[in-house]
DNA sequence: CTCAAAAATAGTAATGATTACTGTTTTCGA
DNA sequence: TCGAAAACAGTAATCATTACTATTTTTGAG
């Protein structure tokens, strides 16, 4: 049985207010302002138990920690290689993917996840310079 | 300048003979039947090398450890949200998603990565009984 | 409201994957 | 054949994350 927790409750808010794609580590060094005891242990343990319960998005970006996204909608993500940042894309989602793959698979697919890689707007900019 | 080394040669064509996406872990075992002193380090090492020269592919499957393929062409994967096998798509590269992500983002895309996820051929069978 | 069981917490230790460091060995061109 | 550059083995360190434990918080029944 789930029981409420201010501490969960304060990090599902951060996630909604910034749009940024937080580390862990962020999300523990900004929830810590308003709960200076929090531990990055709890941080972990209810970003788990957001995910699992389909409150947020966990972002894997193939290096690096892992980020957080309360936008659950199926949507997809940029990262850039050479700053890490991490961007939303705003591209319908490609939902004929996954019966695509199906086609000459066995086993039974369920969803696909896509990430773009590149360089950001700053990051193209401070390369032209 | 790049020196020849037996350990990678060897741990080239292990990848080479196995088209299975292995771990540096299980890499690692096997060179060990050949090069019994090899170290793990030495592995790492020259799987990042491979990698970075685009002679391998390195998988990063949102969590477990990396995997490698000697197919570098560009092709998709599903991963086995049961049992974490890693298998091979067969399916068409959809080089067109990058340019349809670019159309509204500012920055420069120049690939994508699309994992494919659902039951693997044997875990959808177990599921049945 | 009170109180106790269940859940959540803080703090800390442990884990797993990977990288970094160091002294020795191998490679290879002059 | 010889020496600089690169690679090595072995080990220590790092990073991200999870596990453990004693204490505190939540919540529903009386």
């Amino acid at each position: 049985m789930l029981k409420y927790s201010r501490q969960r409750e304060s990090i599902k808010s951060y996630l909604d207010a910034h749009r940024t794609h937080p580390t862990a580590e962020t999300v523990y060094q900004n929830v810590r302002q308003e709960f200076p005891n929090i531990s990055l242990g709890t941080v972990y343990r209810n970003l788990n138990l957001l995910a699992d319960m389909g409150e947020i998005l966990r972002i894997s970006p193939g290096s690096g920690p892992d980020r957080y996204d309360a936008d659950c909608s199926p949507h997809y993500h940029f990262i850039c290689k050479e700053c890490g940042t991490v961007l939303d894309i705003d591209m319908e989602h490609q939902a004929q993917l996954d019966k695509a793959a199906a086609k000459q698979f066995d086993g039974t697919i369920t969803n696909h996840v896509t990430h773009f890689f590149g360089l950001c707007p700053e990051c193209k900019n401070t390369k032209l310079l």
